[in-house]
DNA sequence: TTGAATGCAAAGGATTTGCAGAGGC
DNA sequence: GCCTCTGCAAATCCTTTGCATTCAA
């Protein structure tokens, strides 16, 4: 390989269908209708790649008493359901639940700087193959794993102000 | 090595002070006072070897009115403390606040089985140095990370019945 | 038409905080 | 005696739930 493959953007994967061709067919196959509120957040969540929580995906959204607005129990209802059809990655982060994208998106881990919150997406097979050598060793079937990496990134260490963020934009 | 490092128990680390004298020494340094609240939690938590919640932590102490008794304010306070301290280190596992021993016990990840919810240690060098060289490759100035294995354990693939905790001993 | 989904209000669980009294140093 | 620490009660934060109404199929 030519180049550092920790240093490359994470490429999409080709994937079959659209997410929400994806969805519906979860939705389908469950008998589950496909609601207005449904479409304004796979809409929402789709329209650029990034890490978010709840009270994130709200400040997006319209607020209450204007058209498009979505509750919050609908936000937090139907994020477990965009996990469920695997569309979303759920993990924790300082008490928070942070979502990523999941479908026609690489496996991948992260790095999180303490002083700016930012996340910085990495890719490493190398950590697949230890992972699963290790589930071996033990006799555990491995399902999943998650690694986070904490430290100061590259901005701040070099002492550059900036706003810091709840989850940033990678 | 003539033996696998994964399968090895994990050995304690040699060092220069026991948990109750480091901490004396975080306090002095702080001007913080050694109460019996103190003494009673840090007896109890380096009593065993095992991981931990607050509740956990309650369970073994006495109960309000009789000798012995520390309140949950105090408990959640003082499991800071030791955290600070660096005794224990402390994660998220389902929504609940963990701890272990950190202070004399070597630097090691974790398998995390969905059935029972055991969790095994493991060490790995090899972690450290991929670790380390994604730090390295993005500029970022590592600090520690969590990785969590999740999956089957042994025992649960071979169908063994077992009672099913919200965090076991090793 | 009919059961699923929504929004509201309220509950829930883990953790934290304000404060008056207790207790190290 | 001073100032920290504790325990109590209440607050906080994030998330979930019960229920009457709305709405997709």
């Amino acid at each position: 390989m030519s180049t550092d493959p920790d240093l490359t953007p994470l490429q999409p994967v080709q994937v079959a269908l659209t997410p929400q061709e994806r969805f519906n067919d979860y939705l389908q196959s469950r008998g589950m209708r496909n609601t207005e509120q449904r479409r304004i957040l796979l809409d929402c969540v789709f329209h650029q790649h990034d890490h978010f929580d709840a009270d994130q995906l709200l400040e997006r959204l319209p607020n209450k008493g204007q058209s498009g607005y979505v509750s919050r129990p609908t936000v937090y209802r139907t994020l477990g359901e965009f996990v469920d059809a695997g569309l979303l990655r759920k993990f924790v982060l300082d008490g928070r639940s942070v979502y990523e994208h999941d479908y026609g998106y690489p496996q991948h881990d992260h790095l999180y700087c303490s002083k700016c919150e930012k996340l910085i997406e990495f890719q490493s097979d190398a950590l697949i193959k230890l992972r699963d050598d290790v589930g071996k060793t033990h006799n555990f079937q491995v399902r999943n794993h998650r690694l986070i990496v904490t430290g100061v990134c590259d901005d701040c260490r070099r002492g550059r102000r900036r706003v810091r963020r709840k989850v940033d934009l990678i």
